[in-house]
DNA sequence: AGATTTGTGTCGAGTTCTCGACAGTCTGCC
DNA sequence: GGCAGACTGTCGAGAACTCGACACAAATCT
């Protein structure tokens, strides 16, 4: 598995970036940026899904929109040099190519389709993160509970996801007894299994069927903006 | 008044978009854009407020993001042409700037100052929309009703905002009948007095109390990427 | 093996908000 | 002036979620 927009570049376009890409394993839970750090790198996930979270004054993290597969973190930087405006950590264990953002700046110069798939990929996740405020204020956390999991599912290449109910309560900007309860009624259902600090998922269109449509408005923004997996 | 992002253009890059302008009278719900509407014009408001809605299947909007005076509407059409992801619609009375896409778009590659307003310009959107995503999923009903007045308030010239309850209902999201509970505990606080499509603040300081820090947040992300007031 | 830490199950009181209903009021239009 | 339509006030039942508390279970450490 290859990081879609890496993959999809022209071979003349790639040769601007390729020579300067690293590729790395990124652990669970590694913190990449925090608000106000400088970006210096670009990271494209191969597989897996980095969160990028809003800190709140009391300490608080919520999450505001992902990057997998299809995306790239710190991707704006190649414009022009920026801080991060959230946290960036790694949500499932991860590949990855890494560039310097000022190395990236220079392929944009030089590219007119790099210069093209930033764009795109930008105005893919402003979709996403309006959507995810639509969502926020209108829907129930366990419609929300399955669009995380479905989101998490389709850029992991297993059914299994290491993600314990306190972390997932965070992500969602509920109580973990809330998410505790979720759980269950999903598990009873037969769509998903669960044990200390692990999901399975079992039954994906139980989940579809249960997410609201804020899952495939995401995903078809995605799917039309970027190039297909 | 006159809008920021225009009025801190340097005179020669001024050259380049000026002759294009417009000078128009935006009514009160005047519906601009569609989803999937190609942006063919761009707008800069020179006061008042242009709400960004993204419309939910069952035929239901809410509000993820406004322009104003200190920004623009459809800006990232200079870089490339694309369709609009949500409905925007005037919030309030609004003078305004309006330009084609095209014609921006040559003024883009012409000018590096145009070219850093509008990258400075997307990212602080965002910055907003990523803000009102925690907001939406933190905080209540009566924080958020404060941010949205003060909001507003920053962008138009006067203490008299002319909205109904039910219109303010759909923005945030909620019953109309919450936020009519809502505006009682704040006029009786002293804070506002309303009538009949009609909210007037008369007490700020008693809004930014009662408000989240979310307010803040975006309005300093503002401050510190675009040109002031 | 025992001790500690971390994650989960559950309970219950309390709050916030939903949702439907209906009456009353203001405004503009004919 | 009267009518129609749009906006607001209020009520009440009920659902969703919060928040604190505590017991229990699984993983980790020594």
């Amino acid at each position: 598995m290859q990081n879609r927009l890496l993959a999809a570049l022209p071979p003349a376009d790639y040769g601007l970036v390729g020579p300067y890409l690293t590729h790395i394993d990124l652990e669970r839970g590694r913190l990449l940026y925090d608000p106000g750090d400088p970006i210096d790198t670009v990271y494209f996930p191969h597989d897996g899904v980095i969160s990028l979270m809003t800190l709140m004054e009391n300490g608080g993290a919520i999450e505001s929109a992902t990057i997998g597969p299809e995306g790239a973190l710190g991707l704006m930087a190649a414009v022009s040099p920026r801080a991060s405006l959230s946290r960036a950590i790694v949500q499932t264990p991860c590949r990855a190519a890494r560039i310097s953002a000022v190395q990236l700046h220079e392929a944009w110069e030089k590219s007119p389709a790099i210069r093209k798939f930033i764009d795109r990929h930008t105005e893919a996740l402003f979709g996403h993160a309006i959507q995810s405020v639509a969502c926020n204020a209108l829907h129930s956390v366990e419609a929300r509970f399955c669009r995380w999991l479905l989101t998490c599912h389709d850029r992991i290449s297993t059914n299994t996801v290491a993600l314990t109910q306190e972390f997932l309560a965070d992500m969602l900007g509920v109580q973990r007894t809330t998410v505790t309860a979720v759980a269950r009624t999903l598990q009873e259902r037969g769509y998903i299994r669960y044990r200390r600090g692990v999901v399975d998922i079992v039954d994906r269109a139980g989940l579809e069927a249960m997410t609201c449509e804020c899952y495939g408005v995401v995903r078809r923004t995605y799917d039309r903006l970027l190039p297909g997996s």
